[in-house]
DNA sequence: GATCCTTCGGACAGTGTGTCCGATTTATTG
DNA sequence: CAATAAATCGGACACACTGTCCGAAGGATC
């Protein structure tokens, strides 16, 4: 019995493993040409594997295009997860928020910028992906909401509305992302990210 | 020779109507569906023309898209720039700037977002389309930074360098804009238009 | 009435998608 | 080691869409 478990998780680390070979394969191709220029066939070859094989692990293109987003995203999450625990002063909070993000930003600027393009605008042919892209958005925006609310404890930060407080918060932030990933040569990151942080605690300091 | 280019010019505007006539078709399609769900057919059939009457007007799909966002954002320029001639003080230059804008946006929220996306997105696959799209984007960082370095001279902004400045206000202009084109119902135009003037002009102070 | 221009409708090749299945390889188990 | 199970392969298939082409039909123009 526990053979055949330790069996069966066996396999789905070699699923997993094998999954993740094709999404690596996909994020950089749907990054370097766009999702529409990319055929299945070209992923497959790329990733080793028969087209067929693609469809065993992927339903269609769709989910193989959210499975890259999804991949991204938790990246972020996680690489953001580190400093977030250490640090907890608002304003230093914010600024590695923001450095950690343009860290995974810089790390694959051409499929972030579509990762930041599709997660709209999937949402509309199929409605699928945006779901789980929807709850990672979240997380981010109660990161923010609590990082703001303890920034108006400690007399940091005016008292607003915390849904708009953060909503202002994450546009800057969102905008600040956009704009950097489709620049050519984007500014040293820690400028960037300094500059953006300096300017909303501007416009949120008490 | 007067009738004869008199006869010219009514083919041109016809040629042109014709040309908006599918533009608009297409550009509420893509809206609603996003641009890979739609086939030319139905753009065709919708638009009450045969397919290959498309293809006379458009060298091919991508033409189209790049056609319906390039009168997208001559109608927002369009719209802008009406109260931009009126307002001379900076504050309320930005804010109908951006009001202007969200007042684009609402008026196609589904065509807009999918404007935003594929700003960038298209520029990927087919490079054509980024140089014109590009070129009006350019021309209202030029507004903005006018309107800063005007603030500036009146001592109502704080002296910070005008590229960087414009960005600040560029981005969080674009995620506002990304941000409400996502939501199902938006706030009233005009408050969501003062928040983020206010917050600005809050970041600009000196 | 002849001529030009536009539109139409359909045929066409080419490409990609998603499905399917038999053949082949690779691992697991008795 | 042999039998069995599972994963992969490779290719065939139907289907849909794109972009091209062309002859036919309709209106306007001279």
């Amino acid at each position: 019995m526990a053979a055949r478990r330790s069996s069966d998780n066996l396999k789905e680390v070699i699923r997993d493993f094998r999954r993740d070979q094709v999404i690596d394969v996909a994020r950089r191709l749907f990054g370097e040409r766009g999702t529409t220029e990319v055929s299945m066939d070209e992923i497959a070859a790329q990733a080793g594997v028969a087209r067929s094989t693609v469809y065993v692990y992927f339903a269609n293109r769709d989910e193989l295009l959210r499975a890259c987003l999804k991949r991204m995203l938790d990246q972020l999450l996680e690489s953001i997860a580190v400093d977030w625990e250490r640090d907890t002063e608002p304003a230093q909070r914010l600024r590695t928020l923001i450095g950690g993000m343009f860290e995974r930003l810089d790390d694959n600027p051409a499929f972030f910028r579509l990762a930041l393009v599709t997660q709209e605008a999937v949402v509309q042919g199929s409605a699928a992906v945006g779901s789980e892209l929807a709850l990672i958005g979240l997380e981010i925006a109660g990161m923010i909401q609590d990082l703001y609310l303890e920034g108006v404890s400690s007399g940091l930060f005016r008292p607003m509305e915390p849904d708009r407080a953060t909503s202002l918060i994450g546009q800057q932030i969102y905008g600040a992302m956009s704009v950097r990933a489709s620049e050519l040569i984007p500014m040293p990151r820690a400028d960037a990210a300094a500059e953006v942080t300096e300017f909303l605690l501007r416009g949120l300091s008490a």
